[in-house]
RNA sequence: GCGAGCGUGGCGAAACUGGUAGACGCAAGGGACUUAAAAUCCCUCGACUUCGGUCAUACGGGUUCGAUCCCCGUCGCUCGCACCA
């Protein structure tokens, strides 16, 4: 029977309508099976999807076709992080609207996800820009201010004094704004912030229950936040070398043993007590200058040398009063962490040891490794920051570090200094508060009305939403907002005379820190629908890119706290498994060298292969071009492969099935033209076994065979339905692909055979078993072709509505084992025996094979090790 | 500098809790079918070999009856953090 080719192209769109028509994604929230939420970090609507998407969502899609079949019921939303820069700055270059920009680019690539064939609940999305979506997040933010989650407080940013705009950090390019290439400005403005810190220890220690995340993830996300466990110690200052009004330096460290092996206090150039200085010293103010000037912008570059001043300060040891210590101000001493002051040990810190060797201060060890010898122990290039045994340290001497923090911190804590302790433990964290501010058009305005005589004023909960307004323009550097006519003018809410409204709007991040929980219910007209929340979360499996690894999942994690307190949800975790997914990588191409060079996209070129050597021509001309490295796929280095491309000529299974198989989800996969077509011969395969045997299978009914020749086709296929549907458990999606070719292999002769007239009833009926059973396997990553071969075989109804199938353990379970015999550990023979076998039965017949007496030729085993079901190996 | 991870054929990779190293795919070579090509199907495919075997999981040691897996050291690559007191 002759069969055509399996036509992706007439195939694919006709199932999407199918399932369309069926709504077999659209989830109820009131189904009362097990709930199952999967989902996919959403996309910026950037105007193309690129290969990592379609790697990201075949993932997250096979996940939730294989739990769907699993009878979960289960949720698979998608959306759009729609607010931003890029969006701007489209309409700074080419005039559209940031709106119009936006929903044009959401149209497009929603019709080129469709194309994927991805089971979506489409019902549910929403973009972060709409207003429907961002009035919550209003709503939110005015919840939040009344829990004391959010607060206004001056704070340094990057000042772009051409675009007359805040500068992230990321944007700021050798001290200079990407965009406008001006120099970069401290500025003090006065910014917007949640108190994420208030949730430090709690984000910290919920890391340990999140046993399905990364562990790279939680790691970096614990270094993040940085826990340390020190004290604050306070030092008098000498009267007669003090500021007017000041009367002691407070500092932070973690290092109270090392207490004797101070030499000096430094303080960064933004402390209070520098300022002093500097008013009255012109040398001290230049230097604080020049401090902050390197702060902004080399200072990650150079591996700044350790400077510093005398400010003329002296302080007493708190241990010592007769002990005085001079006070410098450091560059390398951050204004914002801890107290913005440090006390110098030369001997246990690198950085403190470079100040005092520059400026002839001394240093004496106090800690010695365990092993050292007191005698001997000095201290040269390189401090000893371990732990060890103390010296010089008077009362400490010959204590541990450990002892010796404690003795310090307990004795600094009884002490008085006025009329405060002296020292106090004190746990510091690395974290800062969440900046949220932006003086940007395109993000969600934040709700408040300055008035000249009620302050900050939230805006009323039924005035709300506080709509962007449309009639902006983008003609001139700023935030339109500012420059708006009307929009900023407003009565107060609390006294009614005229006021202003806040032209910042939040961070993009901030629309990202609860959409998940919005897509639980995303008609409700309160930001949740709290029974719904608290059935869907927290998410089962989030997939994504590792770039979010700290700042997105830490928000998202912070938001959910807060959400919670102010009663909007009950989870406190927002995401049970994360998964983050490696890149699409694909070889580079180029000509020419130096400033001449020139990058060639894949789609242009030529590969030829000559004695085992990979060339590439240009397809133009003929010319040779350069193979470069392997890279991630990048416009600048035209090394991409458009998804709409390869969708249009091998459809959207291969790409799926492609960006599947090969490479671990984890690790990066290499995008190659072999490899597609590899995967596409895969589909046309499968299908043309499926189709040539299908007319002979059609009127059978599936039964898998329990003797005869039949039985080693079911066990093969039962086997492969256990091994890959714990493969889809764990996500190793590269293993379930391999155990499916291997699969089709086998059933390649069989189909064959059907589709030749050859075999009995009980044969087809074995055949089919298995048969279907591949499909099922392979409808997750591809399956389209899947429902077009399951429809082949004469089945009504969708394969997307059906059940998974249920392995049969009797095929599974061997009866014989075949045992690999040892002789001193490398293989000599095999035996195969009963499964149950009893040691002596195992060693009895080992001893009678062939190869074995031939091997030990006559010498006599000294010990015979059986691993039942494993192994057996003979040590002579 | 600190922290984490990785290193297996020509290539991407498998190998369960320490038990047959290289499944599966790609590339390559040979053959069948064809007037021919494509497609398809079959075979070979770590190295050396005196065809008995021997050596092979970055390198050097160790533990073990047995190590890709555990331990110690060295080298290389990747990622994250980087004055955090």
């Amino acid at each position: 029977m002759a069969t055509e080719r399996y036509n992706p192209r007439d195939a694919e769109p006709r199932w999407q309508q199918k399932w369309n028509e069926a709504k077999v994604f659209e989830t109820d929230n009131d189904d009362p099976r097990e709930k199952y939420y999967v989902l996919e970090m959403f996309p910026y609507p950037s105007g193309r999807i690129h290969m990592g998407h379609v790697r990201n969502y075949a993932m997250g899609d096979v996940v939730a076709r294989y739990k769907r079949a699993r009878g979960y019921n289960v949720l698979h939303p998608m959306g759009w992080d729609a607010f931003g820069m890029p969006a701007e700055n489209a309409a700074m270059e080419r005039g559209v609207h940031p709106a119009s920009w936006t929903y044009q680019n959401i149209a497009s690539m929603k019709s080129q996800l469709k194309a994927m064939g991805l089971s979506l609940d489409w019902s549910r999305e929403f973009a972060t820009c709409d207003v429907a979506y961002y009035q919550h997040q209003q709503r939110l933010f005015l919840d939040f201010l009344e829990k004391g989650l959010v607060y206004r407080k001056q704070s340094k940013v990057n000042w772009d004094p051409v675009d007359n705009t805040v500068l992230a950090n990321e944007q700021v390019i050798d001290g200079r704004g990407w965009r406008s290439g001006a120099l970069v400005e401290q500025r003090e403005l006065i910014q917007w912030f949640f108190k994420i810190t208030d949730f430090s220890q709690d984000l910290l220690e919920a890391l340990d229950t999140l046993d399905q995340w990364p562990e790279k993830v939680r790691l970096m996300q614990k270094n993040w936040i940085g826990r340390s466990e020190g004290m604050m110690l306070r030092w008098e200052i000498v009267e007669a070398t003090a500021p007017a009004g000041e009367t002691e330096i407070e500092v932070y460290t973690t290092r109270p043993d090392t207490l004797f092996g101070a030499s000096f206090l430094a303080i960064a150039a933004d402390h209070p007590l520098a300022k002093d200085a500097a008013a009255t010293n012109p040398a001290i103010d230049a230097f604080c200058e020049e401090c902050r000037r390197a702060g902004t912008s080399l200072a990650a570059l150079e591996t700044a040398e350790k400077k510093g001043i005398d400010t003329g300060i002296r302080v007493k040891h708190p241990l010592d009063p007769s002990w005085e210590l001079p006070v410098y101000i450091a560059n390398f001493v951050l204004m914002d962490y801890g107290t913005g002051a440090i006390f110098g040990c030369p001997s246990g810190d690198q950085r403190d040891l470079d100040f005092a060797r520059k400026y002839g201060l001394p240093v004496v060890p106090v800690v010695m490794p365990a092993d050292g010898d007191a005698a001997t122990f000095s201290i040269g290039d390189v401090a000893y920051d371990g732990d060890g045994i103390m010296i010089n340290s008077r009362f400490l001497d010959g204590k541990t570090t450990g002892e010796a923090f404690e003795i310090v911190a307990d004795r600094l804590s009884s002490m008085t200094l006025g009329n405060a302790p002296q020292g106090e433990r004190k746990v510091n964290f690395r974290l800062r508060d969440w900046g949220i501010s932006r003086q940007r058009y395109w993000g969600c305005p934040i709700p408040v009305i300055h008035c000249d005589d009620c302050g900050v004023v939230p805006v009323p909960k039924k005035d709300l939403p506080v709509q962007l307004p449309e009639d902006v323009t983008f003609d001139q550097p700023g935030n339109p907002l500012d420059r708006h006519l009307t929009w900023r003018h407003v009565a107060c809410p609390q006294c009614g005379k005229d006021a202003r409204r806040e032209t910042d709007t939040m961070d993009t991040f901030v629309d990202s820190s609860w959409y998940f929980t919005r897509f639980t219910a995303p008609w409700e007209d309160k930001p949740t629908d709290l029974s719904a929340a608290n059935r869907w979360l927290p998410v089962d499996q989030y997939i994504g890119g590792i770039e979010h690894a700290i700042l997105h999942l830490l928000y998202s994690r912070f938001f959910t706290r807060a959400m919670r307190e102010t009663g909007h949800v009950d989870a406190k975790e927002p995401f049970k498994g994360l998964f983050t997914q490696g890149m699409v990588v694909h070889e580079t191409y180029s000509r020419g060298s130096g400033m001449s060079r020139e990058w060639v996209a894949p789609a242009d070129i030529r590969i030829e292969e000559l004695d085992g050597k990979r060339r590439a021509y240009h397809l133009s001309d003929g010319e040779e071009v350069a193979i470069g490295s392997i890279e991630k796929m990048s416009k600048s280095k035209k090394n991409v492969v458009d998804p709409d491309d390869i969708i249009a000529s091998y459809g959207a299974d291969t790409a799926r099935f492609f960006v599947l198989s090969d490479s671990p989800p984890e690790r990066d996969v290499i995008w190659s033209e072999a490899g597609v077509e590899g995967a596409h011969r895969f589909t046309q395969r499968l299908w043309r076994l499926i189709a040539e045997a299908s007319g002979n299978l059609r009127d059978v009914l599936s039964n898998p065979a329990k003797d005869g020749d039949a039985k080693a086709i079911s066990q093969f296929a039962h086997k492969a339905l256990k091994a890959v549907q714990n493969d889809y458990d764990r996500l190793w999606f590269n293993k379930a692909v391999a155990r499916i070719y291997e699969l089709v292999n086998a059933l390649a002769s069989p189909l064959t055979k059907v589709a030749a007239g050859e075999g009995d009833q009980a044969y087809r009926a074995a055949v089919r078993d298995a048969a279907e059973i591949l499909i099922q396997l392979v409808a997750p990553m591809t399956p389209h072709l899947a429902e077009e071969c399951w429809a082949a075989l004469g089945n009504g109804g969708l394969l997307a509505h059906t059940n998974w199938p249920v392995y049969d353990d009797t095929l599974v379970i061997e009866n014989d084992v075949i045992l690999p015999v040892q002789i001193n550990g490398k293989k000599r023979a095999e035996l195969t025996i009963s499964r149950d076998a009893d040691q002596n039965a195992v060693t009895e017949a080992v001893l009678a094979l062939d190869d074995v007496m031939k091997a030990l030729n006559g010498q006599t085993p000294k010990k015979i090790i059986v691993v039942p079901q494993r192994i057996v190996n003979i040590v002579v």
